[in-house]
DNA sequence: TCCTAAGATGAGTGCGTACTCCGGTTCACT
DNA sequence: AGTGAACCGGAGTACGCACTCATCTTAGGA
């Protein structure tokens, strides 16, 4: 799969654009110039297109890491935790939403496996009515984050809108 | 307030560019270039700016427009109705999301008012919990707008998603 | 230690787009 | 009709950003 092993300059620069991109992607949203990923890395921007040819390249990175980490957490969640923790990461790092993104259709599908799974589970436990369906979770899954982004919710709003969705799907 | 009556072309022009960004804008989102917005008005691109000095009063004038429209229709709606004629609006018109985004402040503080009466309204008649508070039903409301735009939902989608919201508004 | 290919650099290129400016055109008033 | 102010046209400017490339640097095997 990988073809040859980086040298150790080479993957040390990589880890730090990856890191630095995160930070900056969070705070700027994706919309952030490259060059700023670049300077916060401490590297040329040549440096980051030879590791990520495109820029798509490095967001798409770093939203595999951050699925893989959400897929991780699903494992130990019940749903409506899991929505939670979505929705806030979304409120703090900006390019989450990029993920809740239609274009970003690929990778989202293995959430949504991890989705369905817990839909299932709550729906054994009577925790969620029985004719809810996939699709719908995932569309209130977006649409909170989406809302909790753009429209700047505080913690205490956040939890209250929650609240209301939580309800709307309980028997 | 309106400084000097325009001249009869100008005011025609004016008409034309405002129906064509709309246009425009709804297809292509608020991203779209101004010239565009220029050509489908058949008009020269220092007309748009000599009109509407930045690309923001631009957008703003139509947001402003479609304000009033769904202020109007407010008055014969119940929430629920209301609600859905404007996340259907947001899936349908690319930038009517602007509208819900947090930057436009100022002019949202008008259909703040009008949610404002129908959630009252609704309380009155039974249909939505007395806990409910403004801020959570205009958070749903940016909430499933963006999400709406944003996730590409079929009709539906949103309905069985709105249902999911509205039950749990509901007592 | 030396050699070379992988890697880093950063000024430069191309492109899209918001916005300007001035010469030419048109309205509207007398 | 004549006149001047308002208006229009559209090439041009400024700018930000993704991406490139010729040149210099360095890791790491022989």
């Amino acid at each position: 799969m990988s073809s040859k092993p980086l040298r150790a300059d080479a993957r040390r620069n990589r880890a730090r654009i990856l890191a630095a991109a995160e930070e900056v992607f969070a705070a700027r949203g994706a919309g952030a110039a490259t060059e700023e990923v670049a300077a916060a890395a401490g590297v040329a921007i040549g440096t980051v297109f030879r590791h990520f040819p495109t820029k798509q390249d490095l967001v798409g990175a770093i939203l595999k890491d951050l699925l893989a980490a959400l897929g991780e957490a699903a494992k130990e969640d019940d749903l409506f935790t899991f929505f939670t923790r979505v929705v806030t990461a979304a409120a703090e790092k900006k390019f989450v939403v990029e993920l809740l993104d239609v274009e970003v259709a690929g990778p989202i599908a293995s959430l949504s496996g991890a989705v369905g799974e817990l839909l299932d589970r709550a729906k054994l436990a009577g925790a969620v009515r029985a004719e809810i369906e996939l699709d719908e979770v995932l569309a209130l899954l977006t649409a909170a984050g989406q809302g909790a982004l753009r429209g700047g919710w505080s913690a205490d709003l956040r939890a209250r809108t929650l609240a209301v969705i939580f309800a709307g799907l309980r028997p």
